[in-house]
DNA sequence: AAGGGTGTTGCGGGAACCCGCAAAGCGGGT
DNA sequence: ACCCGCTTTGCGGGTTCCCGCAACACCCTT
């Protein structure tokens, strides 16, 4: 059985190895893979099924990674191992785990007791496994009034690259006028209440208000902005493309 | 004499805890603080001059102890360690250095060598060290054209919070009009030229898109933001105390 | 002293944003 | 069948944003 271990930074990377050492004896073999990038290409070329997955890493992302390797193996097993348990990277995961896909998701800061028995319910046991810390974040997250909806969080990341309104419409297909109704539930649920806060005058652009405010939440972060911004790029080329042929006879 | 190191993560403490043991012999009481808060209750408390900081942590982010310190006792000497080398982070630093302090900046993939050069460097001789690869990022980014200058910066933090123009022209005392030559300026070197990217329609929001590229470029980050949140909540209330007087008798 | 560059300010207008009001559509319960 | 609640959509208008045009001040060069 064949280990793959995504983690860009060198100490953790080390401990990491001494405890699949450890923790799996049926694992002979174990490879390292510095960025998201090299351990897709590794995962690929050596046909790997179980891997050790950072989140934040310098070239590529672990969740780009994991949605590119999943996309051709749906069956690989995969557990995330990181610092954080922010909402953005939660819902990141949650939109590119293939359903039947068995994953983890560890905290750096778990004992390595959790770590080991982890390792092992995910990558033998094809178990999924869920730090509980990260778990009850998810919970209070889903919950409290201010969980936000799929069609809120997308027209969230939308407004947040500047996508304007009409622009929203037609993209999401819905009319003008519910696109920013939407809006406005948004901007009840992330506090943009104008004047609220600052009790004497001086209103604030709503816009930059939600997204600052998602921003300090933590319900979106910069890689979460990247990726929504490469869809949006592709979204306007074929969206140009189209609009190239037609007003020709 | 005393050293305190400030990291909240435990494997990097224990790392960095051994390497000050063997690079600084006349260190004889190191001291550990998990996160921002605790460091600068522990400096104040143990009157300690030699810090070495981690940047990222939970409770409250290395700059911002950084601040309060040196506000204390400007000739504390501080080694930032830390795994970025973004944009936000120097500019962050750079506003808070007392000009006459002594600081150093080494990444936490250096090599231990250097790790232990710019210990002894800057907590012993007094000496300014930054890291060549940081040293480097500064300067590309300072003579690039998409340099920022001060003025476009805090204007970028203020649209990103959602301070209108008005209110962005009374805050920074400016002509309206200013503002938004500021703003055009900004939009130039962020590349937000509106019909360049999408060659067909759709024209975007500028102000998201200036802040959604600056945080795709890590020239702002959540924990700059949040401080200028602050700053801006201060503000804020100062003002309304002196508009909740004049009307009076 | 004249000219060019840069930064500040005013004015005006087209587009986008924010939102109250109101008319439909669509489910679910009695 | 009826009503109730929720979402979707249209309309209108007050506000903000974005920016071209133009005037003025300041500094630096020649």
């Amino acid at each position: 059985m064949k280990i793959l271990l995504v983690e860009d930074d060198k100490m953790h990377a080390d401990f990491l190895h001494e405890i699949v050492e450890n923790a799996l004896p049926e694992c002979n073999e174990i490879l390292l893979a510095r960025d998201g990038r090299e351990g897709e290409e590794l995962a690929r070329a050596h046909k790997i099924t179980a891997i050790v997955m950072d989140l934040r890493m310098k070239e590529q992302n672990g969740i780009e990674a994991a949605r590119l390797i999943w996309a051709r193996c749906p069956e690989t097993r995969i557990l995330f191992w990181s610092n954080y348990s922010d909402e953005a990277y939660l819902r990141g995961i949650a939109n590119i785990v293939p359903g039947e896909a068995t994953y983890g998701y560890v905290l750096k800061t778990a004992t390595e007791e959790r770590l080991r028995l982890a390792l092992r319910a995910v990558l033998i046991e094809a178990q999924i496994v869920v730090d509980r810390e990260v778990h009850q974040i998810q919970n209070r997250q889903m919950r409290s009034r201010s969980a936000l909806t799929e069609f809120e969080y997308t027209i969230l990341l939308d407004i947040a690259l500047g996508l304007p309104d009409k622009a929203i419409a037609t993209r999401r297909k819905l009319s003008l006028r519910t696109v920013q109704n939407r809006l406005l539930s948004l901007y009840d649920k992330l506090d943009v209440g104008a004047l609220d806060q600052n009790e004497m005058g001086i209103v604030l652009n709503k816009r930059a208000r939600a997204v600052s405010n998602a921003i300090a939440r933590k319900i979106i972060n910069r890689e979460g902005l990247s990726s929504a911004e490469k869809e949006l790029q592709a979204w306007l080329s074929r969206r140009s493309a189209k609009n190239a042929l037609p007003p020709n006879p």
